[in-house]
DNA sequence: CACGAGTCCTGCAGGC
DNA sequence: TGCCTGCAGGACTCGT
């Protein structure tokens, strides 16, 4: 489940890996994979063009190349390895891209996740791009922006948090740890938040975003790159808690469901 | 426009 | 042991 962290220790792994490296073939095993453009004009495009950096934005990962810019999304459980030498396939394994002296091989268990082939004078109009939210880190996400695109949400906190749209990068555990160090409610309506809410709010999403980035992100099924495990999920206060008492107060950690998601919450410290 | 429900996928856990 | 059901959830589509 990569949320921000993930995606961005993903990232690094990759930049490390395969930077200068062309891509000299692909194979495309499982298609729907690849959402723009077909599969047949992806896989002619991106042959013979080296890999110059590797970018993110949001929970995408950007990959640039000479001519294009290849966008993927690992949505639930997409992860890549790299192979030199000889090694099998598995059944998870969608994608190959076949670079001079080693593989880098897409898995994804579930086959959620998506891959894009842009041109270069595209990044800053692509439509799943644009419409995305500030980075965390962003010096425009202020209490001034968020109660903006707040006033009219009448939905849970919770559900807004995973609104890529407006604060882009936080998944289903990070937004119950900021709604938790933030002492907020799940079903709060955005509306109803007070200033100091909001500012909590931020402090907090970037206090935790960049926790867990500095520990390399949080594996509760593996989600990297051969084998790397994030060391965030010792640090979680209550996502996956159920029942166990609240580090803070001892009460007992509930869980529900925010529009379809398991939610996590202390009763006593998030009224 | 705002919002909720359904959809895509597979593996695994829990109940009986 | 084996079958069945529900759950995991990021982001999109569709209906109200």
């Amino acid at each position: 489940m990569p949320e921000l962290p993930e995606v961005e220790t993903v990232r690094k792994m990759l930049y490390d890996n395969l930077k200068n490296n062309t891509i000299q073939d692909i194979n495309i095993i499982y298609p729907k994979i690849i959402e723009y453009p077909s599969v047949e004009e992806f896989s002619l495009k991106i042959k013979n063009q080296k890999i110059n950096n590797i970018l993110r934005k949001g929970k995408w990962l950007i990959f640039e190349l000479d001519n294009n810019y290849l966008l993927s999304h690992l949505r639930m459980e997409g992860k890549y390895s790299i192979y030199e030498g000889d090694y099998n396939l598995n059944k998870h394994q969608h994608v190959v891209f076949k670079l001079k002296d080693k593989d880098l091989v897409y898995q994804d268990t579930r086959k959620f996740g998506r891959m894009h082939l842009i041109e270069k004078d595209e990044l800053n109009t692509y439509h799943k791009l644009i419409e995305l939210g500030k980075e965390p880190w962003d010096k425009d996400l202020d209490i001034e922006y968020l109660k903006d695109k707040y006033k009219n949400k009448n939905i849970p906190i919770k559900t807004t948090l995973l609104d890529q749209n407006i604060i882009t990068g936080i998944g289903n555990i990070y937004a119950d740890e900021i709604l938790f160090l933030s002492n907020i409610n799940p079903l709060t309506k955005p509306k109803d938040l007070k200033d100091k809410d909001l500012e909590l709010i931020i402090d907090n999403t970037k206090k935790v975003l960049e926790k867990a980035i500095k520990l390399g992100g949080t594996t509760i099924r593996t989600f990297s790159v051969d084998n790397i495990h994030g060391k965030f999920q010792n640090e979680l206060y209550v996502h996956g808690r159920k029942d166990e008492s609240c580090l803070i107060c001892k009460s007992a950690i509930l869980k529900i469901k925010v529009n379809g998601r398991g939610t996590y919450y202390c009763p006593k410290c998030q009224k």
